[in-house]
DNA sequence: ATGTATGCAAACTATTTGCACCCCC
DNA sequence: GGGGGTGCAAATAGTTTGCATACAT
């Protein structure tokens, strides 16, 4: 998807399409399979426009995450990461050891009973495995 | 399972059995199904026990957790959660309006294929389904 | 007796908020 | 021109750490 597709959405919005909030996407769309802390998002561009503050990296990526443009992931660490809304539906492997992850494509929703559960409206789910990657193994 | 249970697997790894500790179990002992926070344990104590820390709690909540007597829950929040392991494998239902969790059984290791997941060590795994609950619904 | 565990205080990390100024629409 | 957006600084929440003392074994 190219930047304009998501401008596009927010402008529809009445979002105003700051330099910064431009500045966010790129990084994002920069390259794949991105996941990123609001610290390194930050740091990718102070590196070319260091004005850009942190607070603003951290509003904006709460105010994309509402639009549904990015998803916040927890990875059990203390810090959340961000990526962008570019793929199918994914899950992820994620090392415990190097902090990396690789993208699955099993989403337990598909075998899980919903008729099960009763009485409670599914917003979102989570779901990740952890434990060693290759590059970690040895 | 009776808190002696916990003791001695304790012991059998030459860790002291202090007031403390013995304290933390029992908060998770007295309920079943708690999920709680590390301030949530320590304000249990300290209502009968006030000379308890706050630092202490962590500390211990951290080695119950690596002796895998506890299990950190991530809810996506700031703060972790800890529940005792004292039943079956589960999974929960989070509600997002009051952070109250009800437990479900599927588990979507049973179902997937672990063949896929090659160059891969699997060690743990998360999957909880966030929403609005019944009593939150109205 | 010994070394681990505790309490206290202070440090730390990630994140959020108040406020005055700025700039996109 | 106006209201949302920004940077700065300070506050906050949750958690961790250094250190001297206390206590379980």
């Amino acid at each position: 998807m190219p930047i304009n597709y998501f401008i596009e959405q927010l402008q529809a919005k009445g979002i105003k399409i700051t330099p910064q909030r431009q500045e966010i996407l790129h990084v994002f769309l920069s390259e794949e399979n991105l996941h990123l802390s609001a610290e390194e998002v930050h740091s990718r561009i102070t590196a070319k426009y260091p004005s850009m503050s942190l607070d603003t990296v951290y509003r904006n990526l709460a105010m994309l995450q509402e639009q549904g443009i990015l998803t916040e992931l927890n990875f059990g660490e203390r810090k959340s990461l961000f990526e962008i809304n570019n793929s199918e539906h994914h899950h992820h492997l994620v090392c415990t050891k190097c902090g990396g992850s690789q993208e699955i494509d099993f989403c337990p929703l598909d075998f899980m009973d919903r008729k099960k559960i009763i009485n409670f409206k599914i917003e979102k789910h989570s779901f990740e495995i952890f434990g060693i990657c290759a590059n970690c193994m040895e």
